[in-house]
DNA sequence: CTTTAATTGTTGATCTATCAATAATTGATT
DNA sequence: AATCAATTATTGATAGATCAACAATTAAAG
């Protein structure tokens, strides 16, 4: 439980930097948060639907954004476009997914919801949405809106720092 | 490149939240910051040092704590004990670690870096020092001191939600 | 038209993360 | 002491994420 923790009992700042210790690094103390929040997410999933993370990811793509390619869908999500194939495959087995090839380019692969899919990801996406909310509301309005600017900020610091690296690195 | 990411047309504020578009899940945008994160730490550090992940966290909590068992690397660093236990057993061979059992208690591993493991982790260091730097400055002073705060916060909402959802669910 | 290049999705390989089962040891109860 | 419970680390199984190689198809160049 939460006592496991080792967060909060330091506010690094960037006073501190020089020898902040590993374990306040904000790329640790995100990825924890991450992860338990993925745990979080596989156990609702599992429970409410036998579905697993990416499969999720995948019908609330299609039941948002409607029939799309899977190049599409990794665009939108930043997922992998194989680990969308994959979970496309199982979803098509699962009866929530069907796919077809367009006649005009046989290359793409479109997908969308079957009924059933559609069913299912109606009876998921409101405890997600509750969760949403839940996870939002411990938040004061500023950091709210600053947790989403932050975020952006953070892709861009990412993108600056490959690119001096080297080349692109995010593709 | 950053013109492939979905973010930053939406400024989310509660108010959209009812039909927030999955894509912009506060868990949504985290899993992909995060992703892009570990994935160019792991470039890094294939780069600089032939190590995984994983190993790397390891070596960083021993470099900042001195010698501690698994349990206590576990609860550091909130990474699983199978894990910790398979990148020692990695380090090792590498040559980076020692362990032993202590007499006390000889359930209890004891791990440590060796000479070579402390010249490794006192190259990597600062690199990733470095990067840390890079991401914080990407931020303002607030945005900066809102992030930690912001992290805890959401540690906390997920304790809230595992409680209410049935009993503990981090352990 | 034909060759070459680029795009799209699939598959395999590897690494990361989580969970559960186990063995070994220690601590507690009687 | 002897049994039972708890702790510690290891191992196996499975899911998740990334990368690279590949085949099929389409687009571009000549």
């Amino acid at each position: 439980m939460s006592t496991k923790r080792a967060g909060s009992r330091r506010q690094a700042t960037t006073a501190l930097l020089e020898d902040l210790p590993l374990q306040d690094f904000l790329t640790y103390r995100l990825l924890t948060l991450t992860n338990r929040l993925n745990r979080q997410a596989k156990k609702i999933l599992s429970r409410e639907a036998g579905l697993r993370l990416p499969e999720w990811r995948c019908m609330g793509l299609l039941f948002a954004n409607g029939p799309i390619s899977v190049a599409r869908m990794a665009e939108l999500s930043a997922m992998d476009k194989g680990l969308i194939s994959r979970s496309l495959s199982s979803l098509t087995d699962k009866g929530f997914v069907l796919t077809m090839r367009p006649r005009d380019d046989r290359r793409t692969l479109v997908a969308s919801l079957t009924k059933a899919g559609e069913r299912q990801a109606g009876k998921i996406l409101p405890v997600m949405r509750k969760r949403q909310r839940h996870l939002l509301a411990a938040l004061s309005p500023e950091d709210r809106a600053a947790t989403y600017r932050i975020i952006d900020q953070l892709h861009g610091a990412i993108d600056s720092w490959n690119a001096g690296d080297d080349r692109d690195g995010d593709a």
